[in-house]
DNA sequence: GTCTATATGGCGATAGAC
DNA sequence: GTCTATCGCCATATAGAC
């Protein structure tokens, strides 16, 4: 693995943990047994490593839901299929997912437009096209979102929902949250297709 | 308005705007037009101040909700009461709700247990109440969690939503989001119930 | 309670040797 | 490509006058 390379991997999860001016050049230095000068020779400053490392954490995601939109199932096996691919990849890549929140958060309009372009149009723009098939006569971006956003909120949740009464540890597995959003959802677009 | 509560009020905005490494006590300084002498005359240290703005944002919220549960309404309007006064609170407040999400990003056990035992823990077991009444042999806290999920998904979303397509001016409208959200929900649990 | 002045140290970034 | 040394600045926090 390069130098470069070892730089980004670590920034991704220390960008993750403490955020962008959460985390000093000396810090990642030292995590990456470099001294500061030799990460400003492969980064010409700190908002270029953040971005480009951003850009890194994204870039082999794409692919893990091909297999969902390229199988031969029905709709609403899809539908399960990508709600489960989601859960996995949020709760597998937690550093992903955190960058995620932390990129949401600050809602830069410009990184937002990027975000959404360039790296998520394709996976929303499918998910669109499944909601139109389940419910043709609803809005298809909000169905989309309300997918998105059901699959997010239990990964996102999941250290407060600890210390709220009627916590049980099967909350934590995705087989079981991913079947629990499955049926709500399917049980709704049904009832309204009906 | 006694300083203190000036410093208070003004320190939830920028916190909530930039987080806590990311607004430096000279900025917070110049902002209430005082030195930065002065607030630590107020407060010993700044994880201190950031930690009684937290309490002061979240201190006004409790009573919101309180007419949704003591309304003689169905268990039906009272969830989509409660799903528009939650939208409401979050577009309203952003300040609040950026405080929320940033609290939950940083997810340290200790202040989860406090956000969820301290200020949150009432108003979820009141929904949770009502998720039972709405479907009995659901578990509640998952339908409690999606309810509150499928809420603030619109919110946080919006910045990135504008730029997918399939994006009206009406997803911003909070009585369309409510709408939609209560109609997939009821949807849903009538179907299960029935 | 608020100020000016300051102590002490970490910050991003660069220069120049190897 | 990596180092040591350093610049200039801003950070948190405190001392002491008013």
């Amino acid at each position: 693995m390069s130098s470069k390379e070892k730089i980004l991997g670590t920034a991704i999860v220390l960008f993750a943990q403490k955020g962008y001016s959460g985390l000093s050049m000396r810090q990642l230095a030292q995590a990456v047994d470099m001294s500061v000068a030799a990460i400003y020779h492969h980064f010409p400053d700190k908002n270029t490593l953040y971005l480009e490392a951003v850009r890194f954490a994204f870039s082999d995601k794409e692919q893990v839901f091909a297999q969902v939109w390229e199988s031969g199932c029905s709709a609403e096996e899809k539908l399960g299929g990508f709600i489960r691919s989601l859960i996995d990849v949020m709760l597998q890549d937690r550093d992903f997912h955190r960058l995620m929140q932390r990129e949401i958060l600050e809602a830069d309009p410009e990184r937002m437009q990027l975000l959404a372009q360039g790296i998520f149009k394709r996976q929303f723009s499918l998910l669109m096209q499944l909601a139109t098939e389940l419910a043709p006569e609803q809005d298809a971006q909000l169905v989309a979102t309300s997918i998105i956003g059901l699959a997010k909120c239990y990964v996102e949740y999941q250290p407060l929902l600890k210390n709220f009464p009627g916590w049980k540890p099967k909350h934590e597995m995705p087989e079981v949250i991913a079947a629990h959003i499955t049926e709500l959802l399917l049980n709704s677009l049904r009832a309204k297709t009906a």
